[in-house]
DNA sequence: TTAATGCGCGGGTACGTTAACGACGATACT
DNA sequence: AGTATCGTCGTTAACGTACCCGCGCATTAA
């Protein structure tokens, strides 16, 4: 049995300041670079400070200048089952943030695509410390994003990326991995030759491209048996979804399997079941809600990949705190890797779905 | 383009004592439920603190009592592929608090069922404010668990269980589900009546009794043509499980498949390798680590269920903190889903293992 | 020599909360 | 009636840090 210690008594900045003969004003003109103390001294402070370990007490620093971060989180509204639960997130982990006062603004547009373009202005306009983004179209958004980060507000990407846009950094699931899970669990299920398609979002979205690329991918490298049809892109839209639905089933060229790539996989399910194919063509579908838990008990959707949404709003809030409180320290870009939700493990996340009143659990 | 406030302006303690006329102390004592303030004042600041949407101030308060937490973390060396990163997860939970003072112990020991009774013993005389611990065999360790807890230490079992042990709560992924989810795959997999054997750990502890448990439930209801052999039970020492697989696998009952619940899964995959079973024996293993990567890749190992040690230590952590800054704030159990590992999304999970510097990212 | 300027530094205050201490009235007891 | 006790409440000193004010000294200008 070996103990090992970590973290010892505080060192504090009176300490080195009667250490030195000095005084705590001194000390703290030395050791936050301000003007007023000379070379010779702050050089003495500096080691000192070092010598004894000193670490700045958070709580107090923090009690004395009362600043109180501003952040906001600029999401759309659409779609829910997505993008509520990573509300909750960032909810989440705003609550749990100890020593720190902040405020947090929750500002919502109608769906991706449609109203962000405004409402990251507004937010602009606002002056936050930091704001927290989901990038629908970056081509579109790259002006306003470079003119926010030039103002000096750091940019937090979540559940999409924008590459090149100066944002500090994104949390999303990897969306590669997403598609090339998709194509693996197909490739399980379907020994012999077959058409797949796939359902994808607005393809402008960097991760809905990336799902697509990992998808392809994937069907080639463990499935070769296996052909994939026409991409059809669904612009975020239940009724479009519908449409573009019924039309790739019609076809004669009817597929024997489909991905949908997006959480807006409602509209599809119900043009695969209307058309009486629920069972016969193999599903696979994005995020989880409500109206997929008896599909997914009854196999009649053979997985789900889920995007953990609070774990993602979590994260991402978590990241965006850490960089603004201490600006130097690196910020990491997070890649989750997607849940596969089978009928087995179903019931742990369907729970907290039935009974979001039970606290969320970030898994 | 709606904006929902939250977490308005500050509402200290004294603006609530001038709106009522009364002092701060009567106030505290108050909010606190200390003696010596009547009940009718009392109903009326907790009013008043309702109303005004008091919200204390934790960086005055954890600058003002200036106790440093100390709490203690008691875990095995062995196996250190899972508990090398849980203590990770702990550590990287501990160096993200910010504006409060604590110090973590890291108490180890030589593995589970051996040596953890004395590890407990001895921290329970070092009076931890919190320890975290992994219960092996919860039966033995019933008494030190009620000592320590009847002594006034809050203890959180990670990575295991101890129902009816006094512990505030637990962090460990859903047993149960992971068992299940292994009969799942395995039913994709195999087609044509089989047997399969499972190798556990000791079967003492609650979550290999659990897992257990879910495999063979799982494979009830999912593969009824899929035979569960007599279930061997490993002594989580690495000769012991080679000694054991090799008995199994050369019996003349020799199983099609088999599924190790345990970390401890090197052993059983050399004894495969000997014999010249692995690709024709499909195999599912438990957690990540190094020489498992290429037998994913290869697909001579199945799938892997992963379970998350450094994200169970991070929540662990975070929970027995959460209760040690607020008392009466319920505590929550944490049941993790496990990930499935496959070819597609191994890179996502090795990456992490190849490069444990680039600092820890729970997913 | 004296006044003005500037640099280096000491001292003091405030941040919101906790907890010790003391003040004050009411009641009980000798 | 005087004293002791108790319940209720007000006052105040810290906790460690950031920042402002102003003092002393040296240097320079008048």
């Amino acid at each position: 049995m070996k103990s090992t210690k970590k973290s010892g008594k505080a060192a504090g900045i009176r300490e080195i300041a009667n250490a030195l003969g000095t005084s705590i004003g001194t000390v703290d003109r030395a050791l936050h670079g301000r003007s007023g103390v000379s070379a010779r001294t702050k050089a003495r402070v500096l080691r000192m400070a070092e010598q004894l370990g000193y670490k700045p007490n958070i709580a107090a620093r923090s009690l004395k200048l009362n600043r109180s971060l501003r952040i906001a989180a600029v999401l759309p509204r659409e779609i829910a089952a997505f993008f509520d639960p990573l509300r909750q997130g960032i909810q989440a982990a705003a609550d749990e943030v100890a020593g720190l006062q902040f405020t947090l603004d929750f500002i919502e547009y109608p769906r991706l695509g449609s109203g962000d373009l405004a409402a990251l202005e507004s937010a602009a306009t606002k002056k936050y410390d930091g704001i927290l983004f989901t990038p629908g179209r970056p081509r579109e958004l790259a002006a306003v994003f470079r003119r926010i980060v030039a103002q000096g507000t750091p940019m937090l990407c979540v559940a999409s990326d924008a590459p090149d846009s100066g944002r500090i950094a994104a949390v999303t699931v990897d969306a590669y991995t997403s598609g090339a899970l998709a194509a693996e669990l197909l490739s399980h299920k379907l020994q012999t030759p077959s058409r797949v398609a796939t359902i994808t979002g607005e393809l402008a979205t960097f991760d809905h491209a990336e799902k697509l690329r990992g998808f392809a991918a994937g069907l080639a490298m463990l499935a070769p048996h296996l052909t994939l049809l026409p991409v059809v892109e669904s612009h975020e839209s239940p009724e479009d979804a519908y449409r573009q639905s019924m039309a790739l089933l019609k076809a004669k060229t009817r597929p024997d399997a489909v991905y949908i790539s997006t959480a807006n996989s409602l509209p599809v399910l119900r043009a695969l079941e209307e058309l009486k194919l629920l069972g016969r063509v193999q599903v696979i579908t994005t995020d989880l809600y409500p109206e997929l838990i008896p599909l997914l008990e009854s196999g009649k959707v053979l997985a789900t990949l889920y995007q953990r949404p609070e774990a993602q709003g979590k994260t991402a809030f978590e990241t965006l705190i850490g960089h603004l409180m201490d600006k130097d320290k690196p910020v990491k870009t997070h890649r989750f890797a997607p849940h596969i939700i089978l009928r087995s493990n179903l019931p742990l996340f369907a729970s907290r779905l039935a009974n979001p009143a039970a606290g969320l659990d970030i898994r």
